[in-house]
RNA sequence: GCCGGAAUAGCUCAGUCGGUAGAGCAACUGAUUCGUAAUCAGUAGGUCGGAGGUUCGAUUCCUCUUUCCGGCACCA
């Protein structure tokens, strides 16, 4: 006779076995209602679930993580069956639920249109207000390859074969559409409440590109109308964060048809670029770096001799003169190898840390370019640390260190570190990649972060560290990097000499902070949605007269601030205050700076912040010190409330 | 690269069931000299992404192509 426990402890007892909706009906009426699935000792299930021993229960509703993730589940099967009723010939293969959402793959001949869409979330619509009862069955596995086969559904028949022999699978039904799936599910349709179908696309059969093409349908799914509107809210917030429009609003760079994937960078655009570089080149300097600069093309054999001819060919741009082939360098390390070789090393010199803003150009895939985010011509804050293999540790330890003050410094605290293992396709013994890794996980380990591991998602020479960071919206851009390489140094003959008189191969880390500057910029435009703090603000402060009366006095104090190092402009037009205030805050400068007659006869002008607070007239020494603190600041500590 | 969509003035977009296009903002000209998010009036601005085809006639329909957008695969 089970014995129930609830979440608050409390207990009932039962003469007879009970469902989880049982259950709740017996504590009330509203929470029968509201049930969408139930939590049995950890695990979830459907409301039908019979309970006939002691166990823990928690009834699960739309108001519950899991109660969001079980509405996302039963929408995709929704979706399934409205496409199956509309396109007969569609066939379902899987349907899972992703962060806000869900999808589902289907394999058809043609396609849907953007109409096919609206009419299939008119039929969901439909479909929901029936009510229609999902009803949980069980079938042992070669019952459910044949029972899907005779229906036509090869792909779900090719999943069940995939299963291991001997599992009971479940299935659920909802009118006449059925489906293959672990579970659970709400009740009846009449639950789902507040969906919408957002995205069409391709996706590959098992996400393998040697695969045909499936046709996925994105959706959305909330538990009541006001969220799903809070979501779609939420996006178009997104979207006004977006670097491609600021970009083009803000002045700050262009990119056209005749070069796709580069970026034509404006004055505004490369002052932020600027300020970025010249940060991480003094960072650098002060942590032991040397900071060189190497060829851009560069013959074909130093590729084919470095590895990456054999595996990256088709993706590098290539040119030729006079009997030779030559590369755009996708890469610097094999330029930096060049450097390293140039005199005989000692132990002495190593570890020997070479740094480099270089261009590189990489032929992307067309359908992956994306604004600053992933473009075909990039510069890295890219460096080469050449050391033995007693240095590695402490090397990646320094590194670490060195990462996490860079992104404080902009701001970004919340970093995602992961370790990516040995490729299927790889260079280099099993042995010493047993040693790289061990290497890069000691020193997370020794600095007690928290990682994730992903194995096989190393590069083809050696293991590496990532970091991404999370922006204020929890988006998650990959950016920083450091790598092993046991293999390149010795594929291009660099040597020291050690203690004892032999001749070594150093080991070589590859490794970045910010990444590409292109995508980090582009990051950072999204991140303050293109208010950037002082520090990186291209330009720092207006100056504006009300009449032409001021000019003279604006533009020495233009004059003034300049010669301090401040990005300042002076805006004489012939425009009412109040017009060039709104154009100035549109554009983000940090600081307006109005000269009237009042200010004129003081020496002094008035403070207005862009976020429309009014700090009064003060002395330009005094605004210089209040701005050299700003920016001094870099942000973190908001001085304009 | 693959699937789907889009491309019209400097920008954001409307439009043409096939008869060579329109708005707002920006620009330019003039007036206004006005103290903290839009002063008024006027003018000019387009091979309707590119190349072919159908047609008396194509920005509109068809084919190819380029780029962009949303995904997928990829990312040294």
């Amino acid at each position: 006779m089970p014995v129930i426990t609830l979440p608050d402890g409390s207990t009932r007892e039962y003469d007879h076995p009970v469902t989880v909706h049982d259950v709740a009906a017996d504590i009330g009426p509203g929470l029968a209602r509201a049930a969408l699935a139930g939590k049995v000792d950890d695990k979830l299930v459907d409301t039908s679930y019979t309970i006939d021993h002691d166990v823990r229960l928690g009834i699960v509703t739309e108001r519950d993580e899991e109660g969001l993730e079980v509405i996302r589940h039963s929408t995709a099967h929704l979706l399934a069956q409205a496409v199956k009723e509309l396109f007969p010939d569609a066939q379902v293969t899987i349907g899972p639920v992703i962060e806000d959402g869900f999808y589902y793959d289907f394999a058809r001949k043609n396609g849907f249109t953007p109409d096919d869409l609206k009419a299939i979330e008119q039929r969901m619509n439909e479909l929901a207000k029936q009510d229609i009862p999902i009803e949980r069955t069980v079938m042992d596995r070669e019952e459910a390859i044949e029972f899907f086969r005779n229906m036509g559904e090869e792909y779900k028949a090719e999943i069940i074969e995939s299963i291991p022999k001997g599992e009971e699978l479940s299935l659920y039904r909802q009118g006449d559409f059925i489906d293959l799936c672990r579970g659970p599910h709400v009740p009846s349709t009449g639950k789902l409440k507040a969906f919408k179908l957002t995205k069409l696309a391709g996706a590959y059969w098992r996400g393998d590109a040697s695969n045909e093409m499936l046709q996925r349908i994105y959706g959305t799914a909330w538990g009541d109308k006001k969220a799903l509107k809070a979501y779609l809210h939420r996006l178009e917030e997104a979207e006004k964060r977006d670097h491609r429009k600021l970009g083009k609003k803000m002045d700050l760079f262009h990119t056209q048809e005749e070069a796709p994937g580069m970026v034509f960078w404006h004055d505004k655009g490369w002052q932020v670029y600027l300020t970025v570089e010249n940060y991480i080149r003094d960072k650098l300097r002060q942590h032991g770096y040397q900071e060189i600069h190497t060829p851009q093309v560069v013959d074909r054999s130093l590729w084919e001799k470095s590895g990456h001819w054999d595996k990256f060919s088709e993706m590098m741009f290539t040119t030729h003169s006079e009997n030779r082939d030559y590369a755009v360098k996708p890469m610097n390390c094999p330029c930096h190898v060049q450097v390293y070789n140039q005199g005989l090393k000692s132990y002495r010199d190593l570890p020997l840390r070479l740094a480099e803003f270089g261009s590189c150009h990489r032929n992307e895939p067309s359908g992956t370019l994306h604004g600053l985010m992933r473009v075909r011509n990039f510069v890295q804050d890219d460096a080469h640390i050449f050391c033995t293999e007693e240095q590695i540790q402490p090397e990646v330890s320094a590194f670490i260190d060195l990462l996490y003050e860079v992104y404080a410094d902009f701001g970004f605290n919340d970093v995602i570190v992961k370790l990516s293992t040995r490729p299927e396709q790889r260079v280099g013994s099993d042995e010493v990649w047993d040693r790289a890794e061990h290497a890069l996980e000691q020193a997370l380990n020794e600095k007690g972060l928290a990682w994730d591991l992903q194995p096989g998602e190393g590069a083809f020479y050696g293991p590496k560290i990532e970091f991404s960071l999370r922006d204020c919206i929890g988006r998650v851009w990959q950016c920083g990097t450091i790598q092993v390489d046991f293999s390149m140094p010795g594929r291009l003959d660099a040597q020291y000499v050690a203690e004892d008189g032999s001749r070594q191969v150093p080991v070589m880390l590859h490794r970045a902070i910010l990444g590409s500057l292109e995508r980090f910029i582009g990051i950072l435009i999204e991140e303050h949605a293109g208010a950037f703090p002082a520090w990186l603000a291209p330009v720092q402060a207006v100056l504006m007269n009300i009449t032409d009366a001021q000019a003279d006095a604006v533009k020495k104090a233009e004059e003034f601030l300049k010669k301090q190092g401040f990005r300042v402009k002076s805006d004489l037009r012939n425009e009412k205050i109040g017009f060039k205030i709104r154009e100035h805050t549109i554009q983000r400068v940090p600081y307006l700076l109005v000269i009237g007659d009042r200010e004129r006869e003081t020496g002094s002008v008035a403070v207005r912040t862009r976020s429309g607070e009014d700090l009064g007239s003060m002395s330009l020494e005094a605004f210089s010190e209040h701005l050299t603190k700003d920016i001094a600041s870099r942000g973190l500590t908001v001085l304009e409330e």
